[in-house]
DNA sequence: TATTAAAGTCAACACTTGTACACTTATATT
DNA sequence: AATATAAGTGTACAAGTGTTGACTTTAATA
């Protein structure tokens, strides 16, 4: 009775799902780009090596090493925006959101490392289509930054474009924080309280302005 | 530049340098940079091809890459505290002052595109020893900046520590600035334009909080 | 159980790379 | 005019590179 008159059950059903070599040569990429190195300099073999295959078995799993940035690219845009996600849980004065949301930063840059740092360094740097790749990400977790910033009070009245200002200034600032800390690798508890604060103090700035702006977008 | 007229003899005519070969070797690696390279994938060869001596020349001028990414790195900085030193002498409502500041940034990120680039893209990426000087020149601009903003009025009573978290926060919002706009390499007036307008929006923005600051320092 | 497609291996290729060494040439100083 | 030094040349070599093509192995489905 296994044949039903669908013709189209032609399409395989092979759940060989096995590859984890595929994310084995992602996440040694990763590490191998977390110490010295930017991603063109990132020989095929090399990585084939550290992974523990033969070079030409690369092949099996990415087109070339373009393609396997913009992998790395996809797969590091997933984390980042999960962080996103938890903040927007986040309730309060405005002067505890911002102190979660910084706290909130460090960890994460700290738990996922090399996913930041990856987009730290190839952000400006080496392959134009990775760059690419980041800006498009970076774009849209300024999007959905500045739709979460709507449903504040003390923004309603914002236009779009003040609100998208607003949300570019927040994610640079804070893409900034999270490089420094990146930055500095060895666990220095005091230098990190001290970048913390440092971080907190901006973000309260910049929102201590807010309630004095006044859009001048239709002149 | 001065394409040697190269119409050999049967014995090499070389070609008299007069040392400004050095200039050309760092001259011809930021351009080769500016195109999709990052420091650490540009091969000695490439670049002395490009530059139009034999490989083994570039050892007269530099022990290795890595010192000529130093030597470009304060060379580019040289050329970035010229800007910080211009925007100085601008004075006016802070509105006026913002408004010059943005426009000296993008005539002189798009003039000295070069440099600018290169500090951008090596900033987090490959090399850490050019990582390294770029972090200080950074810092260095950071402590310049607060030193001249300890001059405005409005600024008298700010602690040390704040007034260098505000510079942070500036120098930070700056770069990005400069970034985005060597990123846009197509001369779209309008998106400039806007992008302009947005980062004079975010610089306003920052300022506004300014009045209402209330340090928690001495906690 | 047999088949089949994915994943991995091996050998080979034609290049490019950094650097050592011995040399030639140009320029500036004596 | 002689010479010392800085700058450029040529050759050579061992090591690393990306990619092809023809194979073998493995494991999941039919």
């Amino acid at each position: 009775m296994t044949k039903p008159s669908r013709s189209s059950d032609r399409r395989v059903r092979r759940v060989s799902r096995r590859g984890d070599t595929r994310q084995e040569l992602l996440l040694g990429a990763l590490k191998l780009l977390d110490a010295d190195k930017s991603l063109d300099s990132l020989s095929l073999r090399e990585l084939t090596r550290h992974v523990g295959i033969v070079p030409t078995a690369f092949y099996r799993h990415f087109p070339g090493m373009d393609e396997l940035g913009l992998a790395l690219v996809e797969e590091s845009f997933r984390v980042m925006r999960k962080i996103f996600a938890e903040v927007r849980n986040d309730t309060g004065s405005t002067d505890k959101i911002i102190a979660g949301v910084v706290k909130s930063l460090v960890t994460h840059a700290r738990k996922n490392r090399l996913h930041f740092r990856f987009v730290a360094s190839e952000r400006y740097g080496g392959n134009a289509g990775v760059r690419e790749a980041i800006r498009n990400g970076m774009r849209l977790l300024q999007g959905e930054l500045a739709l979460e910033l709507a449903r504040f009070p003390f923004l309603q009245e914002w236009s779009a474009a003040d609100l998208q200002m607003l949300a570019a200034l927040l994610v640079n600032s804070m893409t900034s924080i999270a490089e420094e800390i990146l930055e500095q690798r060895g666990a220095d508890k005091y230098a990190e309280r001290e970048l913390m604060e440092t971080a907190e103090k901006q973000l309260r700035l910049i929102v201590l302005g807010i309630p004095h702006w006044r859009s001048a977008d239709a002149s």
